[in-house]
RNA sequence: GCUGGGAUAGCUCAGAUGGUAGAGCAACUGAUUCGUAAUCAGUAGGUCGGAGGUUCGAAUCCUCUUUCCAGCACCA
């Protein structure tokens, strides 16, 4: 009996009955069976040596595919498991999925494991690999299971079993003497797992929550081959330098001081330098796009933030009272009720809509101590907000306008790529359902007509609305979140928000609240991380650096130097009574642009030598030719 | 907030088993006046995160506390 086995070309071929996975890759070549790693029938995951029936799809994957490294960090972290419970045979397994860089497993053991501990683990196995264990998948009934896992003594697995449904079809994997609960499918043998590197432990709530159990979770990678594992921990390595902690520091842009507390950051003045030219520059988009400043206090009455909503969803991550007269006030989380307070004002016709107002908002949030980190997390930062009051009809014009000059803004700043997600409505959520049906429909046809992937996010909006959010993915493949473009049905309706229409009724209008950057605190952190500090020309806090030979030289320097500045190029000049390698490497270290050098024969060329940073020198050019150059790439954004 | 690990000069770090703190860089002074990633010499700089305790004696041991790091949880 023969079987057709169609291909993802759509070829097909014929198979005898019951040929396995395994069977088929080698029908194609040996070269591919030795790196599948699992594959699909009719888009359902199996082993390698499950046995097809009847007519089907197939699908091979390799190591290089999402499904296949899915696999295979899922069998090691079986095998991670199996060797800690033959070093620690009184501990617990709970689980341990594959993740995007690897896998973990949880487990339940008294004393956390120790750096020792680990490179013992590690050690086990690799020699539990070279055993070329076979994974075997066994299928029994819930019961059974249960029985099974309680002889064991595995309550975590009692557990997970007792949640699943009669009917679901339950497995199990052995290799070797280890046995665990698991959907599958694995790699055939342990083998398969050529290098293994175990990279940290930490505590973990079981099932992820706060009011279960910490459990000890060690966390693991492991690849087909040495050498992809030298380059992933060579990227982990690259990510540790690009540290915005340490750029930051280095670079001489923030820090944030215990005296002071935690989470409040201090710009000094290469940070505020940079932040006020971003500020520029956002203002002067803004007011293109046709926004409107607004500037609000850092303070409100309770009252406000009753009717908002905030004191009771937030109350928890809000700064506690200020009392002032008798009233209680509150530093503010967020600064919408305040464009809210602007826009009523005054009574507002259908005439002037879409309003649009922005504002670089410093809002407080008490984040949790463990929460803080950098620039990233922070306790009072600034959001670049702004508020979109429109009417039904302008809603997708609104939207398609904010989608494109965010994404045109971000490119402004050096960013390539991005990764965008559309968020639907959530389980619990406020609003009309109408409401939120034209919103994420007018949310995603700015996506569509632009030709815009995203991926969709269904019921993943925030309680008040649906939203787009925009990642900005960097170099080592790490993705920052930036924009977020949301509804609100939640406050038009607390503050009874109202326009008159052309029928001379009033109506509730639609808000969109949006920022661009996020937080400028966490935007820096990311540009930071992105450029690794080598910064866009137009935002360097010093643009060139003029450096003297030697000390005679110091004058025409200076001269130099001022021409720079009146032409609005941020240049400086090095003053110290060094040699000129001294001064390059320190120039470079602070990963300035442009040296411009200059000694006896610039002086008498009437030129200047120019040095790019991480590049070199240049050669030497005429003052004004430089000047003219520079000015046009700060223009450009290069 | 939880689990674990840290905090020593401006920065990066060294200081077995308790005996009263050290290097490199930076800073300052002097010499040198130099051609594309570190010139030489000297000077100064620390109540070892803070508070208690044990001890004849604590950077080192114990308790508490602040804060940082990794992960978890959280993230309007």
């Amino acid at each position: 009996m023969e079987i057709m086995i169609e291909f993802p070309d759509g070829s097909r071929k014929a198979y005898p009955k019951n040929s396995t996975v395994m069977d088929i890759a080698e029908s194609i070549s040996h070269g591919l069976a030795k790196e599948i790693v699992t594959a699909s029938i009719n888009e359902k995951l199996v082993d390698l040596d499950h046995q097809i029936k009847e007519d089907a799809k197939i699908k091979l994957f390799k190591f290089d595919s999402p499904e296949g490294k899915n696999v295979y960090w899922h069998s090691s972290a079986h095998l991670m498991a199996q060797a800690v419970k033959q070093l620690f045979p009184e501990v617990k397994v709970a689980i341990g999925p594959a993740i995007e860089n690897g896998f973990y497993y949880d487990f339940d053991k008294e004393v956390p494991f120790t750096d020792a501990d680990l490179e013992k683990i590690e050690q086990r196995m690799k020699e539990l690999a070279k055993q070329d264990e076979k994974y075997i998948r066994h299928s029994i009934s819930k019961a059974e299971a249960i029985q099974k896992f309680e002889k064991m003594d595995e309550n975590y697995k009692v557990e997970l079993l007792q949640d699943m449904s009669a009917d679901e079809e339950i497995s199990f994997y052995t290799q070797g003497d280890f046995v665990d609960l698991c959907r599958g499918p694995h790699l055939p043998t342990t083998s398969k797992i050529k290098a293994i590197k175990l990279l940290k432990t930490s505590g973990a709530y079981w099932r992820g929550d706060e009011k279960n159990k910490m459990l000890q979770r060690i966390y693991g990678i492991t690849f087909p081959s040495k050498k992809m594992l030298k380059k992933y921990l060579h990227d982990l390595e690259e990510a540790k330098k690009r540290d915005h902690r340490k750029i930051g520091k280095e670079l001489d842009i923030y820090s944030i001081s215990d005296e002071i507390g935690p989470g409040l950051v201090l710009w000094h003045p290469n940070g505020a330098l940079m932040r006020s030219i971003i500020e520029d520059y956002w203002k002067k988009r803004h007011f293109k796009e046709g926004y409107e400043l607004v500037a609000t206090p850092h303070i409100g009455k309770a009252e406000l933030w009753k009717t908002s909503g905030h004191l009771g969803f937030y109350d928890e991550s809000m700064y506690s009272s200020i009392d002032v007269d008798e009233k209680k006030y509150y530093l503010k989380p967020m600064n919408c009720p305040f464009h809210i307070a602007i826009y009523q004002s005054q009574k507002r016709s259908y005439r002037e809509l879409p309003i649009k107002y922005a504002e670089m908002g410093t809002v407080y949030r008490y984040e949790k101590s463990g929460a803080l980190h950098g620039l990233m997390r922070v306790r009072g930062f600034t959001q670049d907000d702004a508020h979109i009051i429109c009417t039904p009809e302008q809603l997708d014009e609104e939207i398609e306008k904010t989608l494109l000059f965010s994404l045109d803004m971000l490119k402004a700043f050096g960013f390539e790529k991005f990764e965008i997600f559309l968020s639907t409505m959530p389980e619990k959520a406020v609003g009309e359902r109408d409401d939120w049906e034209k919103a994420s429909r007018s949310l995603e046809k700015a996506l569509q007509k632009n030709q815009i992937d995203f991926e969709l996010d269904e019921g993943g909006g925030a309680f008040y609305g649906p939203k787009i959010d925009i990642k900005i993915k960097d170099a080592l493949n790490r993705s920052w979140q930036c924009s977020t473009i949301q509804f609100d049905f939640n406050l038009p309706a607390r503050f009874g928000m109202e326009y008159i229409g052309e029928d001379n009724n009033s109506h509730r209008p639609f808000m969109v609240h949006r920022a661009l950057l996020g937080s400028v605190e966490r935007f820096f952190g990311t540009l930071i991380e992105y450029h690794a500090g080598n910064f866009p020309l137009w935002l360097c806090p010093v643009q060139v650096k003029v450096l003297p030979i030697s000390d005679q030289y110091l004058d025409h320097a200076k001269k130099i130097n001022a021409s720079l500045l009146a032409n609005e190029i941020r240049s400086k000049v090095d003053l110290k009574n060094e040699k000129i390698g001294y001064k390059i490497r320190e120039a470079e270290m602070m990963k300035i642009p442009y040296m411009f050098i200059v000694g006896q024969k610039e002086v008498e060329a009437k030129t200047v030598s120019v040095r790019k940073h991480q590049q070199g020198d240049l050669g030497s050019f005429g003052l004004e030719e430089m000047i003219a150059r520079i000015k046009k790439q700060i223009e450009n954004k290069v």
